[in-house]
RNA sequence: GCCGCUGUGAUGAAAUUGGCAAACAUGCGGGACUCAAAAUCCCGUGGGGGCAACCCCUUGUCGGUUCAAGUCCGACCAGCGGCACCA
C-alpha cells in the first residue's frame, strides 16, 4: 500500500463536498467562529504560493476550532473588480467580462486543490451584479448622511493606468499598483468623508489586537500632530484682514520672522488687487503646482518661494511686522496651507531664511537631558542649579580646538565649569581655561548664548541643572603655566581638528556648543524662552499653551489622513450610482443642499449594471471609457424628469473589499432585503473572530473597512464598529531572497508541487518553514523532510491498524489506560498541550516539530503503541494534512465500529483531544548540577527532591566533589531545576 | 531624519519567558542494503584542545546587572519595514 497523495487527495475533497462537512449551519450554530483570510483578487498568474500559505495558514486554525467543537465557517470568494484584472485584459485583448469567467474558474480550481475546510456555497465575487448593487447601495447611503462628496482639488494620477488614485496607493510618490510616478492634476472627484472618523480610527487602535506592526502604520498614517491655530493680522494699503496658521510650537512665537503661504493657497488669489508683485507671484505658483510630487521632493533641501510684496502680516506676539512669501514647502493639503516661519528653531525655516536674508531670532535656549551614562538624571535626587560656563578654545596657529578627557568619569567635554559669585562669564571661563589647560592668553572673540542641561554629575553625586554660557575663544600665543597636580588627576587635554572634536565630545550640550560656533543649524527641541517678552524663562512645553491664550489662538489637532478618493477614470468596477442634472443645478436643487444637481440612483434601481462595452480602454482623459456610451449615461432625473447625466467614473476597487466580510454569512439569505446583510445572522456570526492576511493592507484594506464599518455602526445597521478584533499579519514568502514577482521570473506555482508531493506535503511545508507571522524563502529541498515524514505516518498507522490492531482487542494499554509513569502517555500528552497551543498561537512550525519528535518516540517503541494512539496523532495532525489524516481516519474507524457501520463521519469533525495535566508531570526530572553557574552534571532525580538531598547528591558526583569545598560561599536552589554552588 | 522590528551552526529555525544554547528539519560526511543507482535505515555533524574520561570557547560588536544572560539594561554596527519639506 503505497502512499499516493494524487488519488486519496481528489477523494476526499469530493466527500467533503458532497457531505458538506465544511458547512456550517447559520441560523442554529452554537458556537459561531468566523475564520477568515484577506480576500484574494483573481490575478492572471493564478494562486501564489504565498497566497496559499496564507490560506491553508488561517484553515489550519480553523481545523483546531472546528475540533474543539466550533462552528466554523471559512468562506472562499474573489475580488474580481479592478484595475489589476482590467489590465490584464488590456494587455492580452482579452475582455474582462468574458475572459474573467476563466480566470476565476482556473482560481477557484487552484483553491480547491489546496484542501481547505471552505464553505463554497457562499462564495462571491464582487462583480457579481448581484454583490455590487449593495456596493452602490453603500455609496448611496454615504451620499445621503453626507459623507460622500465632490471636490475639485490637485489629486494624484496615475499616468500608466490612466487614473485618479487615493494618498493611500501612492508609495513614495509612485502608484502601488504599477509603480509609475505620479503626478499631480486639478480635478474634480468623488471622496469619502473618512476623516470625520480620524480620532476614532486612531483611539481604536487602543482596543484591538492586532499585529503590532499593523498598528504602528495606521498610527503613522493617521499622524496625529498636536498644536495650536494661530491667527496673524495682514496689512495692506487696500484692506487688513488675517491668515490663520497651524504650528505645534506655539512657544516658538515670538521668533515667527515671516509667513509662508502654499502654492494652492486662496489667500493668493484673495490678495491679488493687493499683491504689488502678482505676475511674478502667479507665475511661481503655476509652476510648483504642476510640478510632479516626485520632482517635488527629489528638488530636495533646496527651497525656493517668492515673497508677496505690498503686503505685510503682524506677529500677534510681538506686534512686528513681518513679511509673507509663497514657498511650495509648504503643502496646501496639511493644517491651514500656511505656517508662521521660525528660522530659529525649524530646519527648514533655517535654510529659506538663511537663502533669503530674513532674520533668524534665537528664542528656545536649549536644554539637554542626559540619556546615556555616566551622568543619567536620578529620579529621586534634586536638582542643584548652577551657573557655568563651556569653553570652546581655538589653538593659536592652527585650527584645533582644546577637549578635555576625564580621569574620574568617562566624560569627554570642552573646557568648563562653574561661575563663582561677582564673576563674569568670561572671567570664570578665562579662569578654568588657566586651571584646566594652563594657558594665559585666551581672548573672548564670540558669546553663543546659553544653554542649559540636566545630568548627575558622578564625581560629586549630585544631580545638575546647569546654566552654561557658551563661549569662545582664541588664544593669542602659547603662553602657559604648570598646571596644579589637583587639576591632572581630573583630566587628559587634547587637540582637536573641529571634526574630531565633535566626535569627541560627549555631551549633547557641548556637541551643540560646537554646532553653533558655525551657525550651522536651527536647534528643533524643547528648551526655555527667552527674547518672549513676560514669557521668557518659561519651559517650552507650558509656554506653548501660555502663548497660545496670550495670542487668543486655539489648541486643535492636525492628522495626515485625508478623505478617501474614490472615483476611478476606468471601466472595470461599479458605476458610481449618482446622477447630474443640469437644469435642478441651474435652479438650485439637488438632493443635498451642498451639492446642487446631484441626485442618487434611487435604491429601487440599483444595481447600475456596468454594461459591455468593445472598447474598454482608459481614455486618457479625466474620463472613464463609460463617458463615451451613450445609452449608459443618458438618464432622466430622478427629480425633474427632464435628460441628465449618469456619472462614469466607477468606484476604487478597495471599496469592493472594504465590505465583502459582512456579505458572506448572508449570501443566501438577504436577496431582497432593504439591508446588504441579514441582521439575525449578523448578530450571531460578526464581528469576525480571527482575521489574517498580509501587512502591505496596513493603511488601505484595514483602514477603509473599519471606517465603513464604523459609519455602519453609527447608522445602527451594525452593533460592533471594529470589524476585525483579532488580526494577525503573515510573512513574507520570497524565492531566494527576493520577493516573488512575474517580471523577476521567479513566481512559485503551487500546481506543479502540489501534483509532485500532494497538498498535504505542501500546506505542511509552508506551514513548517518558518513562524507562521514571520515568513521566509521557500526552497525546494525543504519539502523533502515532510514527505519523509507523511510516508513514515503512512506506513507506521498502517502497520498499527492493520496488524496490531486486531490483535490487541482485549489490551487495554492504550490511551488513559496507561500506569501513571508510562513513557509513551507522557509523550503524547505533552504533544497534545504543546500542539494545541502552539496552532492557537499560530506556532505551526513547533507544533509540527512536537509531532515529528512524538512520532520519532513512537516508532521507537512500537511494542506499546495501539490504534487509540494512532487515532490520537492522527487528530493532532489533521489540521495541517487533512487528507492523508481523513483517509488513515476512515481505515481505522471502519474496523473499530464493524463492517455494518456505512455512516461517514470526518475526523475533522471529530472532537480535538484534550490532555491531562497529571500525566504530564513526569516522577523524574532532569536536574542541574552547577558550580559559580555552570553546569558540571545532569542527572534524574526524583521530581519534589529537597535542597538536602540535592546537596547529598552532589557530594557524590565525582565532576562536582572535586571541585567543592566543603563550605560553598553560597547556594541557590531551584526545586527540580537545579542547585548551583558558588564557591570563591 | 523620526518611529518600529530583527540579528543564533553550512541552511530554515528551537529554546516552558532569566536556568543544559542549537530541539525539529534540510544539507553534508560515513556506514548498512544493492551488481549498481535511487529510495530506505543506522551513526556523526557549532568551533578549538586532549589517547581518553573530559576541558575551554561560542547567540552581530562592546560594556553592565545577576549565583546564572540568546533572553534584562546601556552604547554601537548591520539588515528589514512604516512615515517623511506634515509646520
Amino acid at each position: 500500500m503505497r502512499y499516493d497523495p494524487k488519488k486519496i487527495e481528489a477523494r476526499w475533497q469530493k466527500k467533503w463536498l458532497a457531505d458538506k462537512t465544511y458547512e456550517p449551519d447559520f441560523k442554529h450554530a452554537k458556537k459561531p467562529f468566523y475564520n477568515l483570510m484577506m480576500f484574494p483578487y483573481t490575478s492572471a498568474e493564478g494562486l501564489h504560493i504565498g497566497g496559499m500559505r496564507t490560506f491553508t495558514g488561517v484553515d489550519i486554525y480553523g481545523r483546531l476550532k472546528r475540533m474543539q467543537g466550533y462552528d466554523v465557517f471559512e468562506p472562499i470568494g474573489l475580488d474580481a473588480f479592478g484595475i489589476h484584472s482590467e489590465n490584464y485584459g488590456l494587455k492580452t485583448g482579452r475582455h474582462p467580462m468574458t475572459y474573467g469567467r476563466v480566470l476565476e474558474k482556473n482560481f477557484y480550481r487552484q483553491l480547491a486543490m489546496m484542501g481547505n475546510g471552505f464553505a463554497w456555497d457562499e462564495r462571491l465575487e464582487t462583480n457579481d451584479a448581484e454583490y455590487y448593487r449593495w456596493t452602490q447601495w453603500i455609496f448611496v447611503q454615504m451620499f445621503k448622511r453626507g459623507l460622500a462628496y465632490r471636490k475639485k482639488q490637485a489629486v494624484n494620477w496615475c499616468p500608466s493606468c490612466k487614473t485618479v488614485l487615493a494618498d493611500e496607493q501612492v508609495i513614495a510618490g509612485e502608484c502601488e499598483r504599477c509603480g509609475s510616478v505620479v503626478v499631480k492634476k486639478e480635478l474634480e472627484q468623488w471622496f469619502f468623508r473618512i476623516t470625520q472618523y480620524t480620532e476614532r480610527l486612531l483611539q481604536n487602535l487602543e482596543k484591538i489586537d492586532w499585529s503590532e506592526r499593523v498598528k504602528i502604520a495606521q498610527k503613522n498614517w493617521i499622524g496625529k500632530s498636536e498644536g495650536a491655530m494661530i491667527k496673524f493680522k495682514v496689512k495692506s494699503d487696500v484692506k487688513n484682514d488675517d491668515i490663520e496658521v497651524f504650528t505645534t510650537r506655539p512657544d516658538t512665537l515670538f521668533g515667527a520672522t515671516y509667513l509662508v503661504v502654499a502654492p494652492e493657497h486662496e489667500f493668493i488669489e484673495s490678495h491679488k488687487s493687493q499683491i504689488t508683485n502678482y505676475v511674478q507671484v502667479v507665475a511661481y505658483v503655476k509652476k510648483a503646482r504642476t510640478k510632479a510630487e516626485a520632482d517635488r521632493i527629489a528638488a530636495g533641501k533646496e527651497k525656493t518661494g517668492v515673497e508677496l510684496k505690498g503686503i505685510k502680516a503682524i506677529n500677534p506676539a510681538n506686534n512686528e511686522e513681518i513679511s509673507i512669501f509663497v514657498a511650495d514647502y509648504v503643502l496646501g493639503s496639511y493644517g491651514t496651507g500656511a505656517i508662521m516661519a521660525v528660522p530659529a528653531h525649524d530646519e527648514r525655516d533655517f535654510a529659506f531664511a538663511k537663502k533669503y536674508k530674513i532674520a533668524n531670532r534665537q528664542v528656545i535656549e536649549p536644554v539637554f537631558i542626559q540619556t546615556t551614562e555616566p551622568g543619567i538624571v536620578r529620579k529621586d535626587l534634586p536638582f542643584e542649579h548652577r551657573d557655568a560656563i563651556i569653553a570652546i578654545v581655538k589653538h593659536w596657529s592652527e585650527e584645533k580646538y582644546i577637549g578635555l578627557k576625564w580621569k574620574t568619569v568617562a566624560w569627554q567635554t570642552l573646557v568648563t565649569g562653574g561661575i563663582e559669585k561677582g564673576q563674569t562669564a568670561e572671567e570664570a571661563a578665562k579662569a578654568e581655561i588657566r586651571e584646566e589647560a594652563g594657558f594665559l592668553h585666551p581672548k573672548l572673540i564670540a558669546d553663543l548664548g546659553i544653554i542649559h542641561g540636566k545630568w548627575y554629575h558622578v564625581p560629586k553625586q549630585v544631580n545638575r541643572f546647569g546654566h552654561a554660557r557658551a563661549l569662545y575663544f582664541e588664544l593669542q600665543d602659547g603662553a602657559r603655566e604648570a598646571i596644579s597636580e589637583a587639576e591632572q588627576k581630573n583630566h587628559d587635554m587634547f587637540w582637536f581638528s573641529k571634526e574630531d572634536l565633535e566626535k569627541f565630545l560627549s555631551p549633547e550640550s557641548h556637541r551643540w556648543a560646537l554646532a553653533i560656533l558655525d551657525r550651522s543649524r536651527a536647534y528643533t527641541g524643547d528648551g526655555i524662552l527667552t527674547h518672549s517678552g513676560s514669557f521668557t524663562g518659561m519651559d517650552s512645553e507650558e509656554a506653548k499653551w501660555e502663548i497660545t491664550k496670550f495670542v487668543r489662538g486655539k489648541r486643535v489637532s492636525q492628522y495626515h489622513l485625508r478623505d478617501w478618493l474614490l472615483s476611478r477614470q476606468r471601466y472595470w468596477g461599479p458605476p458610481i450610482p449618482m446622477i447630474f442634472c443640469e437644469v435642478c443645478k441651474n435652479t438650485g436643487r439637488g438632493e443635498r443642499p451642498e451639492m446642487p444637481g446631484w441626485y442618487a440612483v434611487p435604491e429601487k434601481n440599483l444595481p447600475v449594471k456596468l454594461p459591455f462595452v468593445k472598447d474598454f480602454r482608459p481614455t486618457g482623459t479625466d474620463q472613464s471609457p463609460l463617458a463615451s456610451v451613450a445609452t449608459f449615461y443618458k438618464v432622466r432625473c430622478p427629480k425633474c424628469k427632464k435628460m441628465a447625466r449618469r456619472e462614469t467614473d466607477v468606484s476604487d476597487t478597495f471599496l469592493d473589499s472594504a465590505w465583502y466580510f459582512l456579505r458572506y454569512p448572508s449570501t443566501r439569505s438577504a436577496r431582497s432585503g432593504q439591508v446588504p446583510w441579514d441582521q439575525e445572522i449578523t448578530k450571531k456570526w460578526l464581528p469576525v473572530s480571527i482575521y489574517i492576511g498580509g501587512a502591505e493592507h496596513s493603511v488601505l484594506h484595514l483602514m477603509y473597512s473599519r471606517f465603513l464599518t464604523m459609519a455602519f455602526c453609527d447608522w445602527k445597521l451594525l452593533k460592533f464598529e471594529e470589524p476585525f478584533p483579532k488580526f494577525r499579519a503573515h510573512g513574507l514568502i520570497t524565492k531566494d531572497g527576493a520577493k516573488m514577482s512575474k517580471s523577476k521570473g521567479n513566481v512559485v506555482n503551487p500546481d506543479d508541487y502540489i501534483r509532485a508531493y500532494g497538498a498535504d506535503a505542501v500546506r505542511m511545508y509552508l506551514a513548517f518553514l518558518a513562524p507562521f507571522e514571520q515568513g521566509g524563502d521557500f526552497r525546494d529541498t525543504g519539502i523533502r523532510g515532510i514527505t519523509r515524514f507523511l510516508e513514515r505516518v503512512w506506513k507506521f498507522a498502517h502497520k498499527v491498524i492493520m496488524i496490531r490492531q486486531p490483535a490487541e482487542k482485549n489490551l487495554k494499554r492504550s490511551f488513559g489506560h496507561r500506569p501513571q509513569d508510562d513513557a509513551l502517555q507522557i509523550i503524547l500528552h505533552k504533544t497534545i498541550k504543546k500542539v494545541t497551543e502552539d496552532i492557537e498561537n499560530l506556532q505551526y512550525n513547533t507544533a509540527i516539530s512536537a509531532l515529528m519528535i512524538l512520532l520519532n518516540e513512537v516508532e521507537a517503541s512500537q511494542n506499546a503503541v495501539g490504534a487509540e494512539d494512532i487515532k490520537i496523532f492522527l487528530k493532532l495532525l489533521a489540521p495541517f494534512a487533512p487528507h492523508i489524516t481523513e483517509e488513515l481516519w476512515q481505515k481505522s474507524g471502519n474496523r473499530e465500529l464493524g463492517a455494518g457501520s456505512r455512516k461517514f463521519r470526518s475526523i475533522h469533525r471529530e472532537a480535538w483531544p484534550k490532555y491531562n495535566p497529571r500525566f504530564i508531570q513526569e516522577n523524574m526530572v532532569d536536574f542541574i548540577f552547577q558550580i559559580n553557574g555552570k553546569t558540571r552534571v545532569v542527572i534524574e532525580i526524583k521530581r519534589g527532591s529537597s535542597q538536602q538531598e540535592a546537596t547529598r547528591l552532589a557530594r557524590n558526583l565525582d565532576a562536582v566533589k572535586q571541585r567543592l569545598p566543603s563550605e560553598p560561599t553560597r547556594v541557590i536552589f531551584i526545586p527540580d531545576k537545579l542547585i548551583n554552588f558558588v564557591v570563591q
